[in-house]
DNA sequence: GGATATGCTGAGGTTACCTCAACATGAGGG
DNA sequence: CCCTCATGTTGAGGTAACCTCAGCATATCC
């Protein structure tokens, strides 16, 4: 019975075929992730406190995208899983400032290890020339 | 300070590269979608329904790779909203047949162009060459 | 030094999923 | 024919990742 009809569309245009390397993708990224049972928020954040050092919630909101009051939470897990702890910011007292741990270090390296080798392995099944068209037609199409 | 650093990488990588595209893309879609407001996830049953014409909840299910309980939600809410209707499956008592009403016909060919339209906009930066590429880079990584 | 802005977080809501179990019906075997 | 087992849908209730709003502490500015 219609077995593999998985459905995004029918027509096969350019937004289509997008989507479906978009979701190809991300699950292969979730995979990824899989060993440190980390979600992409959580993973996100480490990459922005591995690149940024420490700073406060508010500014991590920013990063991520989120409000305030989420980012609380996602460094409340993090912290819960001793990734990353919280100081009293020394510039002013209603501040905090988050930082990894040495242990939340260890896991950002290897979690951006990790996602890179599979983005490396995901693109691999491209040739340098493809690849590079490929960068050149994303970066039109952000404008 | 540091205005708009949004953070989704900093090395560029390919993936890097994509993920901006598709945020730009997914928002676009989704304010081609507000005038109905509807969800991403309603979209895609009326896109479903439009194409096969009457189908049972669990199938609809596969279609979207959602649960069947799931499914029997959007179906709710689009009943609801009077695009949708359930009828009984002569062929199986247990079963219900989902189906587009006159309304739902209607917004589903609506939401297509809409969607279409967005969609061309975007990918109109590109010229017929570089959306050429672009295709069939998409195809070999979706291999 | 008092009004007003800023930074964080508690309380509680929403959305879009999920699982599990109940219930009705279908289908095959003895 | 009856009994067991599979299947289709849905109620009940859960979860993850967001959200807003209010409250408190502190800072800033007039």
């Amino acid at each position: 019975m219609t077995a593999d009809t998985t459905d995004s569309g029918e027509d096969e245009s350019l937004a289509e075929a997008f989507w479906g390397v978009a979701s190809h993708l991300r699950r292969q990224t979730r995979e990824a992730l899989a060993p440190w049972d980390i979600t992409p928020s959580q993973s996100r954040a480490l990459g922005v406190l591995a690149r940024h050092g420490e700073v406060r919630p508010g500014t991590l909101a920013e990063h991520l995208r989120i409000a305030p009051r989420s980012a609380t939470e996602v460094i409340d897990d993090l912290q819960a899983r001793g990734l990353v702890e919280r100081r009293r910011d020394p510039a002013d007292r209603r501040a905090t400032l988050v930082a990894l741990t040495d242990e939340g270090n260890r896991v950002s390296t290897a979690i951006r290890a990790a996602r890179r080798a599979e983005a490396d392995r995901f693109f691999g099944h491209l040739d340098d020339t493809d690849r590079a068209e490929l960068t050149r037609i994303l970066r039109t199409l952000r404008g």
